[in-house]
DNA sequence: CCAGACGTTGTT
DNA sequence: GTCTGG
DNA sequence: CCAGACGTTGTT
DNA sequence: GTCTGG
């Protein structure tokens, strides 16, 4: 669930809509087609407490873990456990994130073949998916950031597509994701109510977006229809 | 005590 | 079928 | 998430 | 890192 999506906003209004600052080089151009392994955005707090715009590597690698070869498969982390699984819950007590989205898109069983279809909010600006970041060091001291999208139960609009949807924080929650001490994390639970299927969108999409390698608006191009479909 | 394993989700 | 790469 | 690779021996 | 097995 949640294995692709894009972020069609730039640097400049990145800082802006998450009132973070850009960290060292931070540099983000416009992208359709988002897929695990690839550097993403997130917004992240730096020592001093300010937040941070960053790229780290979609697919998060756990700090013990032998080979980060593997990153692709932990794309997503159930929130219901994410305080207990060995790979999640070290990064879910100190190292929470958001990551910036102005889509993602969801496959669905169309008889034989699988429907692309993207989901958007009815806003412009990009919102947020709850997220994990963790770093890992290789034998040669090397280190690599990765990250983590939750996921939870699908809401109505949703649920026709897959039992499953990533976490999307309202603005105002921002704020407590990132900085929730530890003794209170339980009282997070909250914010992993399914977003509102009110404000969303569904869009049936050509298959251009399939292939990691298309990119650009051709991903959220809707599907033509013929007269009698 | 040390050694060694431990990944995750969502799909069918 | 299953694993890897993007 | 999807796309695409994945092969082994023995022989030349 | 933390848990399990020995």
């Amino acid at each position: 669930m949640c294995g692709r999506y894009n972020l069609k906003t730039g640097s400049h209004e990145l800082a802006a809509v998450f009132a973070a600052l850009r960290g060292d080089q931070f540099h983000w151009e416009p992208r359709y087609n988002i897929a695990p392994t690839q550097p993403v955005v997130v917004v992240r707090l730096r020592e001093d407490r300010q937040r941070e715009l960053s790229l780290l590597r979609w697919g998060l690698v756990p700090s013990w873990a032998k080979d980060p070869a593997r990153a692709a498969s932990m794309i997503n982390a159930r929130s219901e456990t994410v305080d207990t699984k060995p790979a999640f819950r070290a990064a879910f007590k100190r190292r929470r994130c958001l990551l910036p989205a102005t889509g993602f898109y969801e496959w669905r069983q169309a008889g034989r073949s699988r429907q692309p279809v993207l989901i958007r909010l009815q806003q412009a600006e990009p919102f947020a998916f709850a997220g994990l970041w963790e770093t890992w060091t290789d034998p040669a001291g090397g280190e690599l950031e990765t990250c983590t999208i939750l996921t939870t139960a699908a809401n109505g609009l949703l649920a026709g597509l897959h039992d499953r949807m990533p976490v999307i924080l309202a603005p105002d929650d921002y704020e407590d994701w990132l900085t929730c001490p530890e003794p209170e994390l339980p009282s997070l639970h909250r914010l992993w109510t399914p977003y509102s299927a009110k404000q969303m969108e569904l869009v049936d999409v050509e298959s251009y977006v399939n292939n990691v390698r298309n990119e650009g608006p051709e991903c959220e191009r809707p599907v033509s229809r013929g007269l009698f479909d």
